[in-house]
RNA sequence: GGGCCAAUAGCUCAGCUAGGUAUGAGCGCUCGGCUGAUAACCGGGAGGUCCUCGGUUCAAAUCCGAGUUGGCCCA
């Protein structure tokens, strides 16, 4: 490949990524790059398995895009990344997929289609979706091992996770146990509490009398689910609480009813009761030990009837809302369950994994507990037991992916029991670096402070079967189950042929196998994971372990993850949970936790509900790198994001100046043969540098600099403000402005060849600075600038270091301050009218401070040529600039009672003058010679005003917010100045008919100017060799057929004519 | 209902973790300039209840409290 080759006249970044994504497949890019890194130091990185249900969303995309980002870096920066993608593939969302697919509505359907068949629609399901996803992060521009993901779902892993589970088991971390868990009855299986959606709904709200034993009246509860009321097993009051005997009356009886203090009047109202009177006060405590009659006995003869059940007890979840009294099912409830257990009372729950009442539940035997609602309702009021009966809007848990309300009840489930290692789990916390670091010590901690043990057993079907084999007469002691660690212990131990190396480990397959030890005959648990702790695996599944042990035993833990915040809840604490469960140690080192990816408006983005940005949309309206640019210009720390489309747009616009900056110097550098080593640094050091030059690399490197420290702070979004302002500021606002003619010049020079070097060393190093972001276009200029002589891809090189003896702070300083400079000159042009094409006489620069005015000094051409000025005066910091007279304003609410009747007389006077200094001194005398008269003046009395000589405009100079002075132009005009100005606008007119011509560069052309005005016609004639280089004329006069247009200048009609000359 | 995070120009965001005039930045808008990088580039200008209300203080975008809106997590 050739170098320096044309390229098109504006960025097209679908262009290019269809050009560089040819091109790394012809030279294998990637394969290369990692071979590359062979041999360094090992950086392990381990990637959050995204969900294979669906495509990319933004959000993944963001995710991916970040974790490219970082993995890019490391590379350059000399690590050899580990880079293996991975997808979560198991769970309760795909199969609920494949059922929608398949059109059944439970669990029937899938016993009836056969557990195999629905295990493999569920693994073609997730295999089809990870292909999917697949394509659309290598359309990203991702970096990572597309050929080798670690899949949830490989037998390998699956071992992993068994071994993880032993591992915890092996520790005593692992038991059985009965919970109150929420039960989704369509999907017949537990769901985590994460996986409960609160949603609006509108539920009955019923007030029931319980009838007292033992004494007169009833206890009031209140309740929104009828349904657990035939497992009703005690009431729970607040000890502290005042609850009153109430005589009501309604339709001429009166009953006793009890509540709590405050919820009476309410309560009574709702009842409809025409009357009542407070009777008894007492205390929740001396409730306790009331004993009341269970208002369903009729209908459910088995509801509990224990010892200590149908009793009042305390429990601190007792409110003093609705009636303080509340009906307590240690079957259903999750804080009943508990407040049960401690009170050794009865766990009654007569209600199956479908939600529907099993025979225990007497006359409800058979219904949907939701559907019996009513019934249980009717039979109450039947039974005058009945106070109120209404509806209430609440919100409601449902099942995450199937929209079920779910039910809560108690099942006999598999734990981890992490809160018996929580200590440990904070302290291994420690461990872990957080960016942002207060997600760590706020979020995180809190979390696993409160979190409960964990469930990990699902009777479902997709999922890593759990490795427990139980005795035919299992006592429920976890230590008389088998739990298998491996496929090799399974093949070993199981009574049927096993082959470990092609067992695959699903439901289907290991449910047949059994284990005879001893006599006894163990069959497995039938449940499998919760697919939340699949992942949690991935540090070590990533590495293969346990089948393969040497990349586990150099690399773990992981050096980084990125991830979400939703993953505090997620991966981050279900690793942490696994790891210190299995190994006592945090599977993690440093851990990135970016935001969400939000609508432009700030909304969530929800796929179901049509309110989504897709990021093919974006790539085909704009570009992957631009996308890229966007997504990686956000903070990676904890904020979210709202996507932008304008953003994304400014990012294109950016790179096309990028583009410009870069296809600039190619014709010439082409033309004249440059041919600079691969990273410059051999052609710079041959070149005799000038000042822009020495300033844009010294610019580079405080630029490399600053975005390395950013890099290292997980804050590539701060670099990437720092290489775009570079780019767009330094280089092509500023150094690109200033070398132009340099560029232009016909001869070989060493001026020119140092522009060369100068420019081509800051666009390949800027090519590298920029391919973490944006890894295509990086690539296409860094191929045209280093053309074989380079590496056959950007992303093979090693990220740039600050070279000190390119480091010149001061030069940097001084050109803040040059600039600073022009840019009031230019102010001060603009408001002298006068264009910058036409020459000053000059620029004089009152610099308040040394420092300024040293800047300017040294200098002094650059300054010259910038403003286009013939010279540049320096005026002594401290003293003004002589030139200057100043005006006088007199403030006539202080002269008004000093001078009375005179006042108007002596404000005239002073408004007349004009000093020579600003001083009060110098205005007495002024003001004495006006009025013929001396007055007594004081500084309240008046403000001075710099007035600048006719044809000089002034502008103060700030740096960074500091004023440092001030810069005056003279645009006096001489006849030379004239001539020059003239002379420009021509050549500026040659230079557009050239165009339209479309002429090369290098033709030469004649030109025939006809000037309307015989004064201004002499003027130009003065310049015409001026005119003749610039436009590279070789002759004037006659253009008999020629392009020929008149232009107007400056009023004046000039018309020109020009021809090719032929060679 | 609880916890955490955010709210500053039309848009995207700095500034807040040392209180001291919003020097705010880029984009967009607008007026002007430049013209062999040209769908680029330069300069000027307009544009703000710093979410609201209280408090601390000589002084609050910044610190504290309450609330509003949005996001995430939990119930």
């Amino acid at each position: 490949m050739s170098r320096f080759e044309t390229v098109e006249d504006r960025y097209d970044a679908a262009g290019v990524e269809d050009r560089v994504a040819e091109w790394w497949e012809a030279v294998d890019a990637y394969e290369q790059t990692k071979q590359h890194r062979e041999g360094g130091e090992e950086f392990f990185f381990v990637d959050g398995p995204p969900y294979t249900s669906g495509s990319a969303h933004m959000g993944t995309t963001w995710n991916k895009t970040l974790k490219d980002a970082y993995i890019r870096y490391h590379r350059m920066c000399g690590y050899d990344v580990t880079d293996r993608p991975g997808y979560d593939m198991h769970g309760l969302p795909i199969e609920t997929r494949v059922e929608e697919r398949l059109g059944f509505d439970n669990k029937k359907d899938i016993e009836e289609f056969g557990e195999q068949n629905f295990i493999d629609e569920c693994k073609a399901y997730a295999s089809e979706q990870l292909e999917g996803l697949q394509e659309d992060f290598q359309s990203f521009g991702v970096w990572m091992d597309w050929d080798d993901p670690y899949r949830t779902v490989d037998p390998s892993y699956m071992e992993a996770a068994w071994w993880g589970f032993s591992k915890a088991h092996d520790r005593g971390l692992v038991e059985q146990g009965k919970r109150s868990i929420a039960q989704c009855p369509r999907c017949e299986t537990a769901i985590a509490n994460n996986e409960v959606e609160y949603d609006h709904v509108e539920d009955p709200s019923i007030y029931v009398k319980f009838p007292l034993v033992d004494r007169e009246g009833s206890l009031v509860i209140w309740t929104t689910t009828p349904w657990t009321i035939p497992a009703n097993t005690f009431v729970a009051v607040d000890g502290d609480a005042t609850y009153r005997a109430v005589e009501a009356t309604v339709g001429g009886e009166t009953e006793r009813l009890y509540l709590e203090e405050s919820c009476v009047e309410e309560t009574l109202e709702r009842g409809g009761y025409d009357e009542w009177t407070l009777g008894e006060a007492l205390s929740g405590e001396e409730l306790v030990g009331w004993r009341y009659e269970h208002p369903l006995r009729g209908e459910v003869p088995d509801a509990p009837d224990g010892d200590g059940a149908l009793q009042v007890y305390t429990a601190d979840y007792v409110e003093a809302d609705r009636t303080g009294l509340v009906h307590s099912a240690p079957g259903h409830g999750e804080v009943d369950f508990e407040r049960g257990r401690e009170l050794g009372l009865e766990v009654f729950c007569p209600v199956g994994a479908d939600g529907v009442y099993e025979p225990a539940a007497g006359d409800y035997a058979g219904r949907f507990v939701k559907d019996a609602d009513p019934d249980i309702t009717d039979d109450l009021a039947a039974k005058g037991l009945l106070l109120h009966g209404g509806r209430h809007h609440h919100d409601y848990g449902h099942c995450w992916r199937c929209d079920t309300p779910v039910v809560q009840m108690v099942t006999d489930q598999w734990y981890i029991t992490v809160t018996d290692i929580k200590e440990n789990l904070l302290s291994l916390i420690e461990d872990s670096e957080w960016y942002p670091a207060e997600a760590r010590d706020n979020r995180f901690k809190d979390f696993v402070e409160e979190s409960p043990d964990w469930n990990v057993s699902r009777q479902r079907y997709w999922g890593i079967p759990i490795p427990i084999w139980t005795p035919e007469e299992w006592s429920g002691d976890v230590d008389d189950a088998i739990v298998v660690s491996s496929r090799e212990e399974l093949a070993e131990r199981a009574d049927q042929p096993v082959d470990p190396g092609t067992v695959d480990l699903h439901k289907d397959t290991v449910d047949e196998l059994t284990i005879t030890e001893d006599g006894t005959t163990y069959t497995r648990v039938p449940d499998v994971f919760d697919v939340w702790l699949d992942s949690s695996m991935a540090s070590w599944g990533t590495l293969n372990y346990p089948e393969e042990t040497d990349d586990f035993e150099r690399l773990w833990p992981a050096d980084l993850i990125i991830e979400a915040h939703d993953q505090t809840r997620g991966w981050f604490w279900s690793q942490l949970g696994m790891g210190g469960a299995t190994l006592d140690e945090i599977p993690y080192r440093q851990v990135v936790m970016h935001g969400f990816a939000n609508m432009p408006d700030g909304r969530s983005m929800s796929k179901s509900k049509d309110i989504f940005v897709d990021p093919h949309e974006v790539i085909d309206e704009h570009g992957v790198d631009p996308m890229r640019l966007f997504l990686l210009s956000v903070t990676p720390q904890g904020d979210d994001m709202r996507f932008s489309w304008d953003e994304t747009a400014e990012m294109e616009r950016r790179l096309n100046i990028l583009w410009n900056v870069f296809r600039f110097p190619l014709p010439y550098m082409r033309i004249d043969g440059f041919e600079p080593d691969a990273d410059g640094t051999a052609a710079l050091a041959d070149a005799d540098l000038e000042t822009v030059d020495e300033w844009v690399l010294s610019r580079l490197q405080t630029t490399v600099e600053t975005m390395t420290d950013h890099w290292e702070a997980f804050r590539q979004d701060k670099a990437l403000d720092a290489l775009l302002s570079f780019v767009v500021e330094d280089v092509s606002r500023f150094y690109i402005q200033v070398v132009r003619e340099r560029m232009w010049e016909e001869e070989e020079s060493p001026s020119k060849q140092a522009a060369y070097a100068t420019l081509y060393r800051v666009l390949v190093e800027t090519t590298k600075l920029l391919a973490p972001y944006a890894p295509y276009v990086a690539d296409d200029i860094y191929g045209t600038l280093t053309g074989d002589d380079g590496y056959d891809t950007v992303h093979m090189c090693d990220w740039p270091e600050p070279t000190a003896a390119l480091r010149d702070p001061q030069l940097e300083a001084d050109v803040d301050v040059v600039a600073a400079v022009e840019e009031a000159g230019s102010n001060a042009r603009q408001r002298a009218e006068r264009k910058l094409r036409w020459p000053v006489r000059r620029v004089v620069v009152d610099a308040d401070d040394e420092e300024a005015a040293a800047a300017v000094d040294r200098h002094r051409p650059l300054l010259r040529d910038r403003l286009n000025a013939r010279e540049i005066e320096l005026v002594d910091p401290g003293a003004d600039w002589a030139e200057l007279r100043y005006s006088v304003r007199a403030d006539m609410s202080v002269l008004g009672p000093a001078f009375g009747d005179a006042a108007g007389e002596v404000m005239d006077a002073i408004n007349a003058v004009t000093l020579e200094e600003p001083s009060l001194a110098a205005l007495s005398t002024a003001v004495a010679d006006e009025l013929g008269r001396e007055v007594e003046l004081t500084d309240e009395m008046v403000s001075f005003n710099a007035e600048t000589p006719e044809g000089v405009e002034g502008t103060a100079f700030d740096v960074d917010g500091d004023e440092r002075g001030v810069v005056y132009v003279d645009t006096t005009l001489t006849a030379d100045i004239e001539s020059e100005g003239y002379a420009r606008e021509v050549v500026r007119r040659v230079q557009e008919m050239r165009k339209e011509l479309d002429l090369d560069i290098e033709a030469e052309i004649r030109v025939d100017l006809d000037v309307e005005d015989d004064r201004v016609a002499g003027l130009v004639r003065d310049h015409e060799g001026l005119i003749a280089e610039e436009v590279r004329a070789a002759g004037f006069g006659d253009v008999a057929d020629g392009h020929d247009r008149t232009w107007d200048v400056e009023g004046i009609d000039v018309q020109i004519a020009i021809e090719p000359v032929g060679d």
